[in-house]
DNA sequence: GTATTCTGCGTCACAGTGAA
DNA sequence: TTCACTGTGACGCAGAATAC
């Protein structure tokens, strides 16, 4: 039996764009760097991908209070960016929430083929979900131990102890793609922690 | 003494720049 | 090309300061 193919999705702002890799199993089938949100999708569809793990907001804050999924992560000690609302996005002119854009237009781009992750026990048939390298880095090594300013290195090392070669991957945004991966994987598993609801999305995480 | 407010710190991601 | 660093933006948390 062939194992199952995941797929991770790195979402960046305009001039770094969307990073993509693909694993089946242990391996690296297929890596993509600067990709529309078609484009991986595309390819995803052509290699058959089961999951997509994608570091970006899955839905946009609303109301004052924060995303609970972002909320539950903080209370582990798992800081992540704070999503805000769409409107505070557009309004932003620093053209910083530009990633986020992008994010949006990935899972709309995959939405149709990739059901977005709703809270359920049961897989059935594809699904797609917001994760994202810390938390998952965080999930191996545990708070104390997972740094920002050790990311490269640690988050390298995770991979490698999972049997995933990353010498292919040579910048930190393919690694973090690769992770997404991985996590695609444990959800596949039922190996995972889910934090959120479904209002405001929610946030995957590999349960060890 | 207790409750509330304020402040500083740490976290993530991004872009941009410069060095190796 | 890759890596390291800085600044931006918003948040939660812990501890200090203030008010009652």
């Amino acid at each position: 039996m062939r194992p199952t193919t995941v797929a991770g999705i790195d979402v960046g702002g305009d001039r770094k764009g969307n990073h993509l890799v693909v694993l089946r199993g242990t391996e690296i089938v297929s890596h993509l760097g600067s990709a529309t949100p078609e484009q991986m999708l595309e390819r995803c569809r052509a290699l058959e991908v089961a999951a997509v793990g994608i570091d970006a907001p899955c839905r946009w804050r609303t109301g004052a209070a924060g995303r609970l999924a972002e909320k539950a992560l903080a209370r582990q000690r798992i800081f992540s960016f704070a999503t805000p609302a769409r409107e505070t996005a557009i309004a932003s002119k620093s053209g910083f929430y530009g990633w986020m854009f992008n994010g949006e237009r990935v899972y709309d781009a995959f939405g149709a083929h990739f059901p977005l992750f709703s809270g359920g026990e049961k897989i059935n048939g594809r699904v797609c979900f917001e994760t994202f390298p810390h938390a998952i880095t965080c999930a191996f090594l545990g708070t104390d131990v997972a740094s920002a300013k050790q990311k490269g290195p640690q988050r390298r090392a995770i991979l490698e102890r999972e049997g995933i070669a990353t010498a292919s991957l040579t910048s930190i945004d393919d690694v973090d793609a690769a992770l997404c991966a991985l996590a695609a994987r444990y959800l596949l598993e039922g190996r995972v922690d889910t934090y959120g609801d479904e209002p405001g999305g929610f946030i995957v995480v590999p349960g060890l």
